[in-house]
DNA sequence: CAGGGCGGTTAGCGGTCGTTAACCTGAGGG
DNA sequence: CCCTCAGGTTAACGACCGCTAACCGCCCTG
């Protein structure tokens, strides 16, 4: 795959904008003309790009759900396949902290999107409310069985509460004071990937 | 003050089902004409207790922020006092447990309210967010305080940083299923306590 | 050089929302 | 017995919002 170096399209405009423009104000508190404005163009113009502005919800949110649950699979796989042909430092410690790293990376690198994949859910179409439903829960449930491996005593239950707290823990970014103003990115990320092993630790090695 | 068993005033229903509505589809999802009917009373007839629809959201915000700041001080002062008359088991780290503690019954019992409080902040008036905000700027100073007392060696910009993400973690009880699925109060508190000991620990003592 | 369609524009429609106005009723006190 | 008033009611207004209709210019292609 090419890393795209092309400027971005004016439909990733509308969504970009209309992200930071829904963490901001929720949905219903931001109008077409609104986010519109944001991208140079004005109101009705959108509905040349999205049949309306419940598909650009829709859209935001499946891709993170997709990117998020995309992106564990391949680190899950890349883990694995080093854990099986060589004898290094992996392990299912190592996958989870790999898990951890690119959540953070999401959180870390697209707060508006973090803050609408937990608020504005349930302003979906119940066809693609559904479909989100079911992306974050092989997300949860990869998160789940990795967390089991590392922590072989940890019941299901206790094990899927965990995982929902982390992501808690994790997507609390936005709360963190605004980019300009944290530590450093990566001193924010190991202080993040620390607490969230700690908080894991805490409850599997009860 | 009496430990009031009087039935709730109507004041108090509107607020409560306010909070559940604003918590279930955002402030600007819920009309005053379902706030209404669902205390048996229709659209404006609400205006004969809150000057607006606002007034709803800031009561709502300004109570929970106020109450859990007056809370912890509560906490705080009590674990002084016991920590300086006798020679207890107490400490910073009983006070910090207690703060933990305080603030997990209020995530577990008042789900609608914490999720509002993090969640439509941005709807009030000038006035009552900037009020919002000191209050809960001062709950954080406090839990800074005290987690700087516990781990001597924690920077402040880090435990700022540590305190937002451990709430993050706290508040994500309305992700953990609905009351009944969980697997019992003080089993999901108990685990909710041990991942934020855990969490500060794995960042203090670095 | 004609023409078509992509990506805009403005005007406006229909519905919803927060709020106000005007009216009503039942209980309590002088 | 009337008056007041707290706590409701319905009707309606004005603003706003999502979306459609109708129109238009520019670029690209045959």
């Amino acid at each position: 795959m090419a890393t795209r170096t092309d400027a971005p399209t004016r439909r990733e405009q509308i969504l970009k904008e209309a992200a930071r423009l829904f963490a901001e104000r929720g949905f219903h508190g931001v109008g077409v003309d609104e986010i519109g404005a944001a991208v140079g163009i004005s109101g009705p113009g959108l509905y040349r790009h999205f049949p309306g502005k419940d598909a650009m919800l829709a859209e935001l949110l499946v891709g993170i759900s997709d990117s998020l649950l995309t992106g564990a699979k391949r680190r899950l796989a890349e883990a694995d396949g080093a854990t099986g042909s060589g004898a290094d430092a992996g392990g299912p410690g190592a996958v989870l902290d790999s898990l951890i790293e690119g959540h953070i990376d999401f959180a870390l690198d697209d707060r508006p999107l973090i803050t609408l994949h937990d608020r504005e859910l349930d302003r979906l179409r119940d066809a693609d409310r559904k479909m989100v439903r079911q992306l974050q829960r092989q997300y949860v449930e990869l998160w789940v069985g990795v967390l089991r491996e590392v922590y072989p005593a940890l019941a299901e239950p206790a094990a899927r509460s965990a995982v929902h707290s982390v992501f808690g823990l994790l997507n609390s970014t936005p709360h963190l004071g605004r980019p300009g103003s944290l530590p450093g990115r990566a001193v924010t990320a190991s202080l993040l990937h620390r607490m969230a092993r700690g908080a894991f630790a805490a409850v599997g090695e009860a």
